[in-house]
DNA sequence: CTGTATCCCCACGGATACTG
DNA sequence: CAGTATCCGTGGGGATACAG
């Protein structure tokens, strides 16, 4: 017996049933988390877009990752891709209503991020200005 | 000059107020977004945890990504951790007031998530099943 | 118990060039 | 215009060992 080990203090009184949204979250997240899915959800959100259109609203994103990026959400249902046999092509993206629904908790989240940038950028700051948890720095190791 | 170059179709009647949300957005899921603090945030959301209660809490998380993301969270004010200077320590880990509001965004993700995983599920589940990437399968064409 | 330090792999993502 | 293909650097994150 491993001494000095107390039994649960919590009884499994809490069931904790965020660990079930939790999981969801983090596929929601490993979806929209990346670097540009967001940008494109939103940048559709006014509207369809082109190709090129979308490409230049989001500024910063090469051919490549936009490209990825929207086959992504195309492939989870959130944008739809619409290609016009014409010459040069045309492609047409746009939101799905599920993608839609998924401009609301964006919103939220982007709100809440507006809101707490400062609060959070001076926790930085105040953070990275104390002094080191320096214990002892064996620098000098010779 | 370039041919065949149109000017933007869209005057810039769209200052597109979101541009600014996204990068906050953007700003928010480089935090939020990486692979376990939503999952320690919501953790926390219940009460406060000491290390090894935290770690337990989540199941898959390293030693080294559990201290690096508790950091993170700590730095910007979401968290704070607390040590008893006992043997052997006893570390604790809450929420500020600040890590508490952002519970609310994360929640509405989640059942965002909850409810329409199954969507998403089946749109990738029709995706990968059809056919080729048929380069040549214009919508009209034929 | 609560970290820190190392090594190491590989997925993400940028740049560039080529095709239909 | 709208992609695809290739190369390549960076860094996220796991495993392990060690320290206070």
């Amino acid at each position: 017996m491993s001494p000095g080990t107390v039994k649960s203090l919590e009884p499994a009184s809490r069931p904790d049933p965020s660990s079930e949204s939790c999981l969801a979250v983090r596929d929601v997240l490993t979806r929209v988390g990346d670097k540009w899915s967001v940008q494109v959800v939103g940048s559709l959100g006014e509207g369809p877009l082109r190709f090129s259109d979308l490409k230049r609203a989001i500024e910063g994103i090469s051919q490549r990752m936009l490209t990825l990026t929207v086959r992504g959400l195309e492939r989870d249902g959130l944008v739809t891709r619409t290609v016009h046999p014409t010459v040069p092509p045309r492609v047409e993206y746009a939101l799905t209503p599920l993608g839609r629904t998924l401009l609301e908790p964006v919103t939220v989240l982007g709100q809440w991020a507006v809101q707490h940038r400062a609060e959070i950028q001076a926790s930085r700051g105040s953070y990275d200005a104390r002094p080191q948890p320096a214990p002892f720095t064996v620098i000098g190791k010779k």
